[in-house]
DNA sequence: CCGCAGGCCCCAC
DNA sequence: GTGGGGCCTGCG
């Protein structure tokens, strides 16, 4: 068990943002699952307590060295972002495994939480080994190339996007994906889209929550409602629009305000 | 039982 | 270049 402290952060607003689909809570303590390992984690007021990682990875995981007051600053120019960290304050934007991250949002489609839960945790039972911690079962999430078996990618219930999850395991190697990390915006976006079943909305969410793009900035349907009703109520405008408008609006960090936005945007459900 | 969901592809226009 | 139907499957 190790500990230390951590300032601005919360979490329990970074885990339950939804964008992470191996997360578990029992009471104060969190199991997260990440690429091969496992971990628990909880929070009591500035201290962090976890098992089966080291403080460094905890710091890359949680992206508990970005400049987080900065941040803020900057996209807090916007009124509706600055109400949305007072009442979230110390969210973070994970740093997830790039591979698990695109087979997570590929699977996303059209599809709801519980569902994408079920399909991952299908997935890396059926081609991950076995982990464990503390007598908790877990499992590896497989490494590109390693969901080889169609008929098992079919049996994870992932329906028409089992032919997208083969084609991208076929396509897609942990050396590119590295590489997206040192290209411009664009051309990451440009090269992520050339998988079968990534559009624009994918692609962001895996520059945003994987590969350190914080100006990406994906629009789904809960941040294409907030943003409809708090910027243009009463006008038609597309997705194209929101993004242009978005991307100018928030600035180089405006994956963060996407991201407060969305919180905003959940509660009101 | 039935409509629908955190999106993409494809095909009209 | 833009808009709308179809897609697998589990959830509500």
């Amino acid at each position: 068990m190790s500990k230390m402290l951590v300032k601005d952060f919360n979490l329990g607003y970074t885990l339950l943002c939804g964008q992470m689909f191996r997360v578990s809570r029992a009471g104060e303590w969190f199991t997260v699952a990440a690429r091969d390992h496992i971990f628990k984690v909880s929070q009591s007021s500035e201290y962090l307590e976890f098992e089966g990682v080291d403080k460094r990875f905890i710091v890359n995981y949680f992206a508990l060295d970005e400049p987080y007051a900065a941040i803020l600053e900057e996209i807090g120019r916007d009124g509706h972002v600055r109400s949305a960290v007072k009442k979230y304050y110390g969210m973070r934007i994970v740093r997830q495994d790039p591979w698990e991250c695109l087979i997570s949002f590929l699977c996303s489609s059209a599809a709801n939480i519980p569902k994408i839960k079920l399909n991952i945790e299908m997935l890396s039972k059926s081609f991950g080994r076995s982990i464990a911690l503390d007598g908790l079962e877990g499992y590896a999430f497989p490494r590109p190339g390693g969901l080889n078996h169609y008929g098992k990618i079919v049996q994870a219930k992932t329906g028409f996007r089992a032919k997208y999850l083969h084609a991208a395991n076929e396509l897609v190697s942990e050396a590119f994906l590295e590489s997206l990390r040192r290209l411009p915006y664009p051309d990451a976006k440009k090269a992520l889209k050339q998988i079968p079943g990534v559009g624009d909305k994918i692609a962001d969410c895996v520059l945003l929550f994987s590969l350190g793009f914080t100006g990406a900035f994906p629009i789904d349907t809960w941040i294409r409602k907030i943003l409809r009703g708090l910027y243009f109520e009463n006008q038609e405008i597309s997705d194209r629009e929101l993004l242009d408008f978005s991307q100018k609006h928030f600035g180089r960090y405006a994956g963060y305000a996407q991201q407060f936005l969305y919180m905003l945007a959940r509660e009101a459900m």
